[in-house]
DNA sequence: CGGGGCCTTGAACGTCGTCAAGCGATGTGG
DNA sequence: CCACATCGCTTGACGACGTTCAAGGCCCCG
């Protein structure tokens, strides 16, 4: 089932048998996409969304001067754009981190959807406002964090949400992006991004390697971040 | 009509007459809070949403170490919470900046309006996803632009939003937020956006005092602040 | 074998935060 | 009515955190 990842992150609101048919129903086609490719362009009027089957996306900026501000990251069973069904393009680009198969729905299946049931309704657009609390977090995270506890903080939120869909194991996990794309998520320099994971690795927080990130002591980590998972609304 | 500011800013999609009158019919009633007082509590079960008919309002998230930093600041005709109809309760806490007025609708009378229509379903749903798309441009105002720009780009987008409601005339607002406040949304402390507000003073740019802002040279403001409106869905 | 990502480290610099002090306006209680 | 506290604004001096510039190493791939 295409929506098997999905559901098990968003489970609420219930939805019953009939539900689940008609939103699995809804996905028309699946795609691959190699690393790095591109998957929405900004401002680009959209007809369909994207359910990300396998595989990490990014969502990004690009700034006026050749920088680059990451929005988000997604994991298998998000949608990486189902807000552009109300808004019909993206303010924002979206790109493969590594290769990627998604599942695509179109706007009037999506509208179609909304029509037939008020719960399915209230679960889509709950999971968009999920990626908004999301959104909300990272404001903290670089306005208001030091560089090392923003990295921290990062890596407890991957950790929590790729628990979730039996990619990570509560310390080890698979997260393959660059030292680069760290920093352009934390809205540090690749420098100092690379001097604060060193600190971490030697403080004993978490060894960032090779695209794989461990954990040696959860908590520990936790307290050190500040984390509170309260904000991914995992009921 | 409570909804005409908030249809004045989110005209798209288009209501026809029985819309309209199913959402103006869905309040229930309004409510006045004095400055500073808090609007909704952070993690709070909640059954009505909010619209802010008068005033100013800001979301915020207290920090561990007594900081504090705003995601976000409303003007009237805009939702402070609704989100909370699909989330149920909210990750963060709303406070009224100044004086305000506010109107409620029960959760069950969004449900009930999205039964009876998907236009009027997806016309929610995108201002919610516009205060989402706001709220990654403050990630990139945090994470990737200097303090002054910062500042320039606030000044900028509060422009903007307060002129489509007849609040500024596009070089002149009533911007009732202290110093504190523009430090706590830009994540610098009071003393150097201080320093900044002057510089920006000094360079003919933006002056902000009283409460008030005045931008001589909106054009030039503008490219200070690598400001471009699209996030802002204005069609 | 050459080139290009990515990672790593050092040194110097600069933006921004911290600490401290003083000012003016407002408000409150003795 | 004045003394005093509070709050927001302002400025200076200093220090820290993070950036910039530079160089070198590693590994993969063409």
């Amino acid at each position: 089932m295409i929506i098997d990842l999905f559901l098990r992150t968003h489970h609420k609101p219930v939805l019953d048998a009939a539900e689940r048919d008609a939103l699995e129903a809804a996905f028309v086609r699946t795609q691959d996409f190699t690393a790095k490719q591109i998957v929405v362009r900004e401002q680009v009027p959209l007809t369909q969304c994207t359910l990300l089957l396998d595989g990490f996306v990014e969502r990004y900026k690009d700034l006026p001067d050749g920088r680059r501000q990451i929005l988000a990251i997604h994991v298998p069973g998000d949608f990486v754009d189902l807000h552009s069904y109300p808004l019909k393009k993206l303010e924002h680009s979206v790109a493969a981190l590594t290769a990627i198969r998604v599942a695509f729905v179109p706007h009037e299946a999506v509208r179609a959807l909304t029509k037939t049931s008020a719960t399915l309704t209230e679960l889509l657009w709950r999971s968009t406002l999920i990626d908004a609390a999301i959104n909300r977090e990272w404001i903290v995270s670089v306005g208001a964090r030091g560089a090392a506890v923003r990295l921290a903080h990062l890596f407890c939120e991957m950790n929590v949400r790729l628990q979730r869909i039996g990619l990570s194991d509560g310390k080890r996990f698979v997260f393959p992006v660059t030292q680069i794309d760290l920093a352009d998520a934390t809205g540090l320099t690749a420098v100092h991004a690379n001097r604060m994971l060193r600190q971490l690795r030697e403080d004993g927080l978490v060894e960032f390697r090779g695209g794989e990130v461990f954990i040696p002591d959860a908590d520990a980590l936790r307290r050190f971040a500040g984390f509170d998972p309260g904000y991914l609304f995992i009921d």
